[in-house]
DNA sequence: TCCAGTTACTGAATCGATCCAGAAGGGCGG
DNA sequence: CCGCCCTTCTGGATCGATTCAGTAACTGGA
């Protein structure tokens, strides 16, 4: 067994407290019993005060935790994450905070369980589907947190983008284009994970949230333009992946009029509907492909997109929980948004 | 304040022991009761046992912890290391263990302070400079780990690729090419932060040890090809970033016998190569290029790069930490690489 | 010389749980 | 009816530190 801090005070002869003074408050005791108490800590294979006692006993950590709903090991495949995964790092950092990422089971009873047992001092809640349940856990604890996508509570500490707005930006472009028959690309649109083709019936019922906003930005742009609803189309893509994109794209090649546009509520999706387009022959290519984010990618393959400023999101998330404001209203940061139009858009083909 | 499992006990009228065992030993209470004490700790909004006073008294933590020697942030922009954490967070989650990012700070005391510090049972150590000291302050603390870049002592668990024949492996393509005159870029091939151009001295003294063998399998290569070590140059890149790849091969253009080829330690640096390349005219085209790695971008650069399994490295060393192989000879594992030929290589130009 | 003010250190209480030996009560075979 | 086992629950010790009020010795000014 390795020795423990009550063992290096026996040793030197002097008391607990002053062992645990040499390594966190140097100034209360005399530099030359410090080195004492040093030196033989080092002689007996003594690692310093345990992590986890001096928590319990501080109480506080000293890390933040990550929440994210899907699988971890996906999270890191999309590239937005990982870049809001980057600024919280780099906040956190600032803060000599770790970061712990907690993956959230995708049953309630298991996600709340990751929430109890995560050894926290607060969370950023990055995207997920069925959040309150797990906002209620982390209150329940009484820790702070920052929401990033859904609607936050008035009292919630919250960064974001003026999500609707954002969409309707990359949508009415493509009205201006001159497009009407246009095909909206989401994933989890409908709770049961369906793939394919769907008239878009009533948005509001889409159960994730970020999704849902993004919809009914790309809608509320061809009402104002006078646009049927009926017009449109919404792929339903079984993730947000490149290659549940194009799969959900490839229902378009077996529709009687199709769509001139493929609106996407993310670049991956955005990319999948490309490479599922390019295997279409000369009529695939000429259709125009939006997407959302505007992630390293995106700016390779030419995609119009709109800019979301990600590691700012991440960053700005962990600064509002480590060192929050001191007025409550300012807890809530809207983040700036860009249309950035590239080669992926173009006119209606006369054809 | 929360009320703690002591309050939950006095409410209802039980031993702390009944309230803790209704968490944690559903079977050693009747399930009368237990519903009584989980209705009466919901009713006073007890959010669960305290995970830090659990980890205490268990002994362990339920989160295992990824050292990184650079920048967290830097970590993540890194897309081998994004793919090698996505691997470690598999595995993870396959055990229910959290995942806890530790940065290093540069510094050999503020690095070791964060191991120090960090609550986790295990420590993944992710290809460090400076690992020696870690690994010691690793074992101080009597905690497992897996490393994966430099040389493991005998009883060390590891994983990693054979990185001199892996090395070995391309430089001997461009051989076969008929380069002679070639440069190989890597990073931190100095110990001071040197960008530019340098004969190659002793290889043996670049400091971080994946560089050196990547160098040394290089140069292996053109040695048995006869080809004198004063026929190379070394290009160091401040960074292990695509921006430090393309300075650092600018230097080239300036020289009075530029090389046919670049050989670079990593494809970040690589793409960086090709950048700068690019912007040569007619002569920067021409000049070969490899990597190493086979990150995602390299596929679509048309890079030719020996292929490592990254996801795999991070899942396999997880798993060597989790749940370790009987047998103590088991613990080092070698996974396969491949050279993967694409168009960024081919024979020496004519001219 | 005396008192106030520092400096250096001690001891007991505490953080919030889990563990373990053991007690109380019930069921059952002999 | 006794003894044994099983189930259910209890109390106290314990995990490894930090905190804080308090003691003792020293310093310096009047």
């Amino acid at each position: 067994m390795k020795p423990t801090l009550r063992a290096v005070a026996e040793a030197v002869g002097v008391s607990r407290s002053t062992v645990s003074n040499a390594y966190s408050r140097p100034d209360q005791l005399s530099s030359e019993l410090r080195e004492r108490i040093l030196e033989a800590a080092r002689q007996m294979g003594y690692p310093g005060p345990d992590p986890t006692a001096r928590s319990l006993r501080r109480g506080f950590v000293g890390a933040i935790g990550v929440l994210f709903t899907s699988r971890l090991s996906y999270a890191f495949t999309d590239p937005f994450a990982v870049r809001f995964v980057t600024g919280v790092a780099e906040a956190a950092e600032r803060h000599d905070s770790s970061l712990l990422l907690v993956p959230l089971p995708p049953d309630a009873a298991g996600a709340r369980r990751a929430v109890e047992n995560a050894a926290a001092d607060g969370f950023c809640v990055y995207c997920t589907g069925g959040e309150e349940g797990i906002l209620d856990t982390i209150r329940r604890r009484g820790l702070p947190f920052v929401t990033t996508s859904s609607r936050p509570r008035a009292d919630d500490r919250w960064v974001g983008i003026d999500e609707r707005a954002a969409a309707h930006s990359v949508a009415a472009h493509l009205v201006d284009l001159g497009h009407r028959r246009v095909a909206l690309l989401g994933h989890d649109v409908l709770p049961r994970a369906e793939t394919g083709l769907l008239r878009v019936a009533d948005v509001t019922d889409v159960p994730h949230p970020t999704t849902r906003e993004r919809l009914a930005g790309f809608a509320d742009a061809f009402a104002t333009a006078g646009v049927a609803w009926s017009g449109l189309t919404v792929l339903t893509a079984a993730d947000n992946t490149r290659d549940a994109g194009a799969a959900a794209t490839r229902a378009l090649a077996r529709m009687p009029e199709p769509p001139t546009a493929v609106l996407a509520a993310s670049d991956v999706l955005a990319l999948g509907a490309l490479d599922a387009l390019r295997e279409q022959g000369e009529w695939g290519p000429q259709v125009s492909v939006t997407g959302f984010d505007d992630i390293a990618e995106a700016a390779t393959a030419g995609l119009t997109t709109v800019r979301q400023p990600a590691e700012q999101k991440g960053r700005t998330a962990a600064e509002l929980l480590l060192d929050p404001p001191e007025d409550t209203r300012a807890g809530q940061i809207l983040l700036p948004t860009t249309l950035v139009v590239r080669t992926t858009s173009g006119p209606v083909p006369r054809s």
